[in-house]
DNA sequence: ATTATATTTCCATGGTTCTCGAAATATAGT
DNA sequence: ACTATATTTCGAGAACCATGGAAATATAAT
């Protein structure tokens, strides 16, 4: 993942009301929500809704899929997987050593 | 973790100036870097570095050790570690069901 | 065609962020 | 006190973001 991908993803992220929608998405699973559910559950003036769900489909965290009238969202976990990798990956890459280092939670 | 402050973790990562900062710090491992060696290696202005130190050091994903006149910056693993958590934690709880969803990279 | 439901686009407003130069502050050596 | 190095704060401009009301569009049922 580029840097600048996965920037774009985290600051999407990076927004309270963002992140309550995508986590929506994310406790939904495979069977997704559609967006007046959404509305619903997180009581969201709609076109801010739009607006923001928009944001999570530009950068690749969530997809659409279209029933009827109704777009239900899907959260594309491995997209976030990818992020987290990433965001991981590159762990003291450049001073293997473990000195004093805490890993714990 | 709270939602706001996973938000304001996620947005603090979202630049990609400052998303550059923290991999280069993730990088350094538990030597940390100075502000002035990661201004050597990013060509950042300095305030402007400076200041996206202080949002990192804010949320807590950077923390700071004065050595007389340097400042040594540390990536708070286990912050992102938490905040990793934080995202994944929730996945499919409100249906867990395994149909055709990709696990793959 | 009309109506109803679902969602988006348009537009404006207020607020926030990014950037960087210049000046200020901190620490220490002479 | 003076100088040097390291880093931060201040100030300002341009750009960007969040929010929501009103109007527009999409889909389908009657």
């Amino acid at each position: 993942m580029r840097l600048d991908d996965a920037a774009a993803r985290l600051e999407a992220l990076g927004n309270p009301t963002r992140l309550r929608i995508y986590r929506t998405l994310i406790r939904a699973g495979a069977a997704g929500l559609a967006v007046g559910r959404l509305q619903d559950k997180l009581k969201i003036a709609p076109s801010t809704l739009s607006h923001h769900i928009k944001s999570l489909v530009t950068v690749g965290l969530v997809s659409q899929v279209r029933e009827a009238t109704t777009l239900t969202c899907h959260a594309n976990y491995e997209t976030m997987q990818g992020l987290v990798d990433f965001l991981v990956a590159e762990c003291c890459a450049d001073s293997r050593e473990s000195s004093d280092k805490k890993t714990a939670a």
